[in-house]
DNA sequence: ATCCACCTTCCCACCGTGGGAAGGTCAACC
DNA sequence: GGTTGACCTTCCCACGGTGGGAAGGTGGAT
């Protein structure tokens, strides 16, 4: 899968290939990040040139990219790794990409009641605190004992 | 602040005092996160018998009990030492409280609002997709590029 | 005296991301 | 051809919060 390691730079880029800068500009994923899905086997090892630098080509981008957008809908890494492993692989069943997005949209809407329970809860703390240069807080009464906070 | 180290271990409980698991159990937070909180100065130095182990007073267990429901209501640790701070200031000003309670809302409801943006998008994906054994799949093909994702 | 549950410290892991040091390279400009 | 500045390389460390587990010491009950 990745490349010798035989290229000058200049034949690589002219050649098309992107150095890591380049790809992370491209894609949207930060070079740092590029190198430890490298480093976590999430994507495979980038080519390099005679002087160790990576790089990338246009398909290579395409994937990252993909990874940046699955990011941005919250999958995590593993799920990730699932979904390029689906993308990559011809003979899908689209059932199993819905499958894995359905699950994650369960997930979602859990993290989303969680947050919402805690921003009730803490919305009534606030809406019961007169909230002016006296100490006494219902806030802080609520965190320090008295009910479901 | 903290006792000195002279108690055995019985005295201590006669005196009312309980070790770091009883005080766990009493509080919710785990023994682990109560030494994690000790050494990141969340809270101040547990008292110690002469054998080492720490003994809590009620006290304590209601100052780890307050940072539980604080945690439970998903503020950061430096939201909490905050908290603590003006819990234990009697001088405070309940719009100090309030300001910060005020703040966390507004970043519950970014979050909230990330998720739902997420989960929209996704469920948009989600609707496109048939969901059967064939390989196309409008998911993935989101993922790859087109729109926004 | 023995036993087991608990305590202690210490280090390591997760996930995802960023910061930064130390050293090598590329490209552009004079 | 040399200098310069932007970039690359690897390596280690940090965050938030939590957990796991090893190795060794104690508590309390039998």
């Amino acid at each position: 899968m990745p490349q010798a390691k035989y290229f000058e730079m200049s034949e690589a880029r002219s050649d098309g290939f992107l150095n890591i800068g380049e790809a992370a500009e491209a894609s949207g994923v930060s070079a740092k990040m590029i190198r430890h899905y490298e480093e976590t086997g999430l994507v495979p090892r980038a080519g390099r040139t005679v002087a160790g630098y990576r790089i990338y080509r246009a398909s290579d981008v395409h994937v990252l990219r993909f990874i940046r957008r699955a990011r941005d809908l919250g999958f995590t890494m593993k799920e990730i790794a699932a979904l390029l492993g689906l993308w990559q692989d011809r003979r899908r069943a689209s059932a199993d990409v819905k499958r894995l997005a359905t699950k994650h949209i369960t997930d979602l809407d859990a993290r989303i009641a969680e947050l919402q329970g805690m921003r009730s809860s803490l919305e009534h703390l606030v809406h019961c605190c007169h909230g002016d240069e006296r100490p006494d807080c219902p806030i802080l009464d609520g965190l320090a004992g008295a009910g479901r906070a």
